[in-house]
DNA sequence: CGTATTTGACCTGCGC
DNA sequence: GCGCAGGTCAAATACG
């Protein structure tokens, strides 16, 4: 599929994506997730409304976030079996041959990425979740694990993986939105250390003033509604972005309201940004390259 | 017994 | 066209 396509990948090499690049910037995964990398955050998220609500973050773990600029994007390749009919478990006919199954596209959903400093690989984040594969990644000695929501009408999937280049960096990705909320918490359970965000939106803006040291490339970022609102979709979006024990400090700084002095726009106008745009791209070959689409690493 | 995980087979897209 | 790699399916198995 070519969304799998990493920076391992060969349609990655030719592009002059900033992450692609060969100079300046970290040097290693264990820089980028200490949050040293400065610059280059390039925020674009649909609008959107909802309100961020700030509680309390663990700051025991590191974590980076990515999100894929293809939302919007039509996937036309793909497999068709994995298609994103919302009920599919019910509208497909227990005889529906694979063959059924090829005529159909596969839409690309939004997705988000997280590469998180952690021991666990698979981070509770409110949601509840079936693994349905398992792979062997090409030049990894980690495979990489496929979950999907266990609502049977949700379509969000997410992939979790480790570097690499630094088994203790997990990287998962979330793709598809939820039509629902969590089975559990969020605000109930803050202490658990999931985050609930009401929108993309608020996320974007705190990161972006209160993380200027995270790379976050320009995309759609679509986050879970706050399961305490039941039914209250004001923002349809809803990727699931948390993970206990697994924010980095900036976030976490994040979450509690703190926000830093650097600004996106002085971040932008950083020329190592550039540098350490391509250097994120030597991090990870994995789902990092996956979600970041050779489009939007130019530039 | 219901649910979740494992795992080999299968499908698709892409590069050569 | 072939092989490779990513992604998914689904039967078998494990678990509470």
């Amino acid at each position: 599929m070519e969304e799998a396509k990493g920076p391992a990948g060969s349609d990655m090499s030719g592009e002059s994506w900033p992450f692609n690049g060969d100079s300046g910037g970290i040097s290693s995964l264990d820089e980028l997730c200490s949050g040293r990398i400065s610059g280059g955050i390039e925020w674009s998220f649909p609008a959107g409304s909802g309100d961020f609500e700030p509680f309390d973050q663990p700051e025991s773990s590191d974590t980076v976030a990515l999100v894929d600029p293809k939302v919007e994007a039509p996937d036309t390749s793909a497999r068709s079996g994995e298609a994103v009919s919302s009920s599919s478990s019910d509208e497909k006919p227990p005889e529906t041959p694979k063959s059924v199954k090829k005529g159909q596209k596969r839409t690309r959903q939004p997705r988000f990425a997280f590469m998180t400093k952690s021991e666990i690989d698979h981070l509770e984040d409110g949601y509840r979740w079936r693994k349905y594969g398992q792979k062997a990644v090409k030049n990894s000695p980690f495979p990489r694990s496929y979950y999907r929501c266990t609502n049977s009408k949700c379509t969000v999937k997410k992939r979790v993986e480790r570097s690499s280049q630094d088994p203790s960096i997990v990287i998962t990705t979330y793709e598809g939105q939820h039509c629902h909320h969590t089975v559990t918490f969020p605000r109930a359970n803050m202490n658990s250390g999931i985050t609930p965000f009401h929108s993309a939106t608020a996320l974007a803006e705190r990161i972006a003033l209160a993380t200027p040291q995270l790379y976050l490339p320009t995309a759609n970022l679509h986050l879970p509604s706050n399961s305490n609102r039941s039914n209250s979709n004001t923002d349809s979006s809803s990727i699931t972005v948390s993970a206990a024990a697994s924010l980095p400090a900036q976030v976490g700084a994040m979450l509690r309201g703190e926000r830093m002095a650097a600004s996106v726009s002085n971040m932008e106008k950083s020329e190592e940004s550039l540098h350490e745009k391509r250097a994120l791209s030597q991090v990870d070959e994995g789902l990092l390259g996956d979600i970041v689409p050779p489009a939007m690493r130019k530039g």
